[in-house]
DNA sequence: TCTTGACTTGAAGTCAACTTCAAGTTCTAC
DNA sequence: GTAGAACTTGAAGTTGACTTCAAGTCAAGA
């Protein structure tokens, strides 16, 4: 009977919208029991599984890949602090790779800003990874916070 | 008559689809005269404008914020290689912070998973900015190449 | 001249991660 | 017992940056 959360509690404790408590629940990252009425009832191991929800949103993985490592998790009972320790490991790993290649754009431009080159094909800027085709429609994400727009230009 | 480039040709020297030129003209990024027929055909200056957008679009700026950007170039003439230095000098800022950002995050991230707390309010990871309500739908941007899917988990 | 490939348009589709809506149901406090 | 807040559902809308489609028009070489 640890499963008497309802949606509004769950909702302000973790942050998270109840529409996109829902939305996870379809897409399988959390689970909820069912009233006699059929109203969701939470057990309180969500909230920490919304915690790490949000801390890989940040690090930006997918909601695909978040249900994946969610997945791992042992069935049965709560998942202990050595589980999310070691499903989280590999997040410093993209986050270095992440941060890198900012690093290397940024010094890029430090060369290329004085020469105005920006050559389609030479320069780090306009093509860091010397590639030519993107590939794909849709949109690349980015973690939320980390994207602040900047005032001037 | 500087402007006899083909959309084939801007496409296949630029990496743009053409439906990515087409687009980049409606929303005011990019210009293009016409044949007798109706048929477009660009300055090569277009080609340096495009390498900017590559540049900009992988530094993280939106499409409104590039536009905004080559609104303040010079009308009547073509852009120097100081023009060109001049608009895209605030990007360094910009990756300053995105980098500063995603360091602080991955700071967090060792002294966390080794207590493997995430906790909602507490935890550098779940809760960088010490938020809890994200604001609007729709996605946040990262530079495409900045974003590479990680093999394991 | 004819054919074929390149081009034109507006409208609609895509992707991720949600939110919003409408229309109805349940829970809880009085 | 009832008001009203909280809940339920599926469907459709939102955002940014494009792509894809259908139905036709243009350009260039043989």
């Amino acid at each position: 009977m640890a499963d008497q959360l309802t949606v509004a509690e769950v909702a302000a404790r973790s942050g998270f919208a109840p529409s996109a408590l829902r939305f996870y629940e379809r897409r399988g990252l959390i689970e909820a029991g069912r009233t006699s009425g059929n109203q969701r009832r939470y057990h309180r191991d969500v909230l920490r599984r919304l915690a790490f929800i949000a801390a890989a949103r940040h690090v930006g993985l997918t909601l695909d890949e978040i249900r994946a490592a969610l997945d791992t998790l042992p069935e049965g009972r709560s998942p202990t602090r050595r589980d999310w320790t070691r499903i989280s490991r590999h997040w410093r790993a993209r986050l270095d790779a992440e941060i890198d290649a900012l690093r290397q754009l940024r010094d890029g431009l430090d060369g290329c800003i004085g020469c105005g080159c920006l050559s389609l094909d030479r320069c780090v800027i306009s093509n860091p990874d010397d590639t030519v085709a993107p590939r794909g429609p849709g949109a690349v994400f980015l973690p939320r916070p980390l994207h602040p727009p900047v005032e001037d230009l």
